[in-house]
DNA sequence: CTGAAAGCGCTAACAT
DNA sequence: ATGTTAGCGCTTTCAG
């Protein structure tokens, strides 16, 4: 019960303290001989190496932090499972905290991570990144994920744009005539996926659009409302197709179209474009764009090891926004960066788009969600 | 850049060190107007209390570790969800590592745990527990998830019995007389499984039951072939309820039995009973028995709070398995202790069993799982 | 409330 | 290659 420490396993080992300090650390630099004695004294006496004096003493701990939203989004999941294996790759640990929802809990376990000398941290804030600048300032390198702003800071995100186009280009190719847009933009990714829209829309004037911004809160109770409305109509005024500005929106829509004897897809093709792969909705399962998770959480675990190694590492595009960005000169400390990196994102075909083939198994290792 | 420490802070707001040092650990034992100068310093300054040192310094760290198998699937999310809830209702952090379903990691990570200081260590264990037994003396508190055996220690687990025996009961409702339990009982909660459906079914003696332990690794595709079997036998010889031993192995059945035009649930009905919540095939949901791992994770804490005071927290039942069971005397270690909750698994009804309703909305939180 | 001082367990120089 | 020692930043005590 006593716990055992170093000098326990000196004495035990007829070493002096020093040595078995180099044994865990710095083993090239012992006979062969000596690191098995002691290796064999550390697993007989169970000597777990206390981290937190290690780190007091040492400096830093090879290990990055990640705080989360949430936990039972894919989404946030994907991004864990990349951040996971980049860190693994480069040595790092990473330690994930779920902030809950919670203002409050993600900026604790954000502190907490800080003070614990990680070697740097992640976040996918709820909020924007603006409310609490005190981060940025930290002697710990921080990355934002699945946000982007120009404030100083190194971001990642999805393409929000993109997303958009990739729904409509969908909806192009299907060949519809019609297409409602439904939900409410009230964050500024969901406008900017109307604005991808618009924009892949505008090369073809002949195709009717039509934005329906009701509901509150983009529930699958909202969307099935805008879809009995949608139903109602005669079927000269009903689109063909309808892009949800949510997965759930869309779902709701679906169901509701159902419930009054119009067909998805036949009658009415529904997409949805928030991602999230499995979503379905009675039994028709939906299409949609789904934000590359495992690629962000990749790039911000890159990101952070560029400003540990101060230096850029993957070749990958910049985009720099106004005045704030310096040149990054080797091992000297660059403030006022601003780093982002957008990931496009990838179309999941599904049936309620009248994919070709039901079963699109998209290779991603999405399956395991089930 | 340089790391301000509890030294500026103090220089800085004109008090000595160790009153800051008490307005962070006992803000209580300040006069007001004191404690207010020193939090504007802290936040002006930027301050971020070294962790390490803390703990180094002080002790013990409210937080818990968990090391999860993975992280893409379900259970072990409800497993993080429960045991954070709790967590936080006693006032302690969570840090969640995630092993990659590999047995180093899973190792590292609960050493590392350990090594922090941590009040207390949850794992869901990939092996059996005995294959670590190291850990099990350890001076840190430690509870094993999602498993049971009689070796001292404190186990959470779903009731694998209660989970076979729950969809043995559904079949019986749904009038089969003729059951094909389907899968390779490979580990042992597999076999518990089987025994659970057996007992249900000794009440009935008219009803036929049948076991296929065919495949190496339950997977869609041992599921398929063995559906696919089924499927071509004759009417009378084929089975009219199908319980797959997993669901991904149900899911192969339903495919299959799809394929070959045998309808589900008209003809033959099919249930799985791992409990992916989601789990569905084509277009037919599929019915399972989900193991409770929101429930798991809360009583996984409640175990560690328990070993950390000494004392039992909740009155639930305690399962005492031969000698080794010391009773617990306030304030005295307790070695050699054999602690078991067993969590009974809850039935999720869907079409492939032609449940009641087709949306078996459950109460639970599983949807944000989409 | 202050000031001083003794560690917590370890790492990294520096000697040997 | 191995032993010795000075901190790392903080919490606690203890006397003012």
């Amino acid at each position: 019960m006593a716990k055992v420490k170093i000098s326990d396993v000196a004495r035990e080992a007829g070493v002096s303290l020093g040595t078995v300090s180099n044994a865990l650390n710095h083993p090239e630099k012992l006979r062969p001989e000596t690191l098995k004695l002691i290796n064999e004294t550390i697993n007989r006496l169970g000597y777990l190496p206390n981290q937190s004096a290690r780190q007091l003493a040492g400096g830093t701990t090879k290990s990055f932090g990640l705080v989360l939203p949430r936990l039972d989004h894919g989404f946030s999941l994907q991004i864990a499972s990349g951040a996971h294996n980049e860190a693994r790759k480069h040595g790092y640990d990473l330690l994930i905290a779920n902030a809950d929802n919670d203002d409050i809990l993600e900026d604790h376990y954000l502190r907490y991570f800080m003070g614990t000398q990680m070697s740097g941290v992640m976040v996918q804030p709820m909020a924007s990144p603006d409310w609490h600048p005190a981060m940025t300032k930290m002697p710990v390198p921080i990355v934002y994920l699945d946000i982007h702003c120009s404030e100083p800071g190194y971001y990642v995100a999805a393409d929000n744009e993109a997303q958009g186009r990739i729904i409509a280009e969908l909806a192009i190719a299907r060949g519809a005539h019609h297409i409602t847009v439904v939900g409410r933009a009230a964050f500024m990714q969901l406008t900017l996926r109307v604005l991808g829209i618009h924009k892949a829309l505008a090369l073809h004037p002949d195709i009717k659009i039509e934005v329906i911004d009701a509901g509150e809160w983009n529930t699958a109770v909202d969307g099935y409302s805008i879809g009995a409305q949608i139903a109602e109509r005669s079927s000269d005024e009903r689109p063909d197709f309808v892009i949800g500005l949510s997965d759930v929106l869309a779902s709701g829509v679906i169901s509701a179209l159902i419930d009054k004897g119009i067909s998805v897809p036949e009658q009415v093709r529904v997409a949805g474009c928030d991602g999230n792969p499995l979503a379905w909705s009675g039994s028709v399962p939906l299409t949609t764009v789904a934000p590359p998770g495992y690629e962000i959480g990749r790039k911000g675990v890159q990101l952070l090891m560029e400003q540990i190694e101060n230096k850029p590492i993957a070749k990958a595009k910049r985009v720099r926004i106004g005045s704030a960005v310096r040149t990054v000169t080797a091992g000297t400390a660059t403030e006022d960066i601003n780093r982002q990196e957008l990931v496009r994102p990838f179309l999941l075909k599904r049936a309620s788009t009248q994919a070709s083939t039901q079963t699109d198994a998209t290779a991603i290792n999405l399956g395991a969600y089930l």
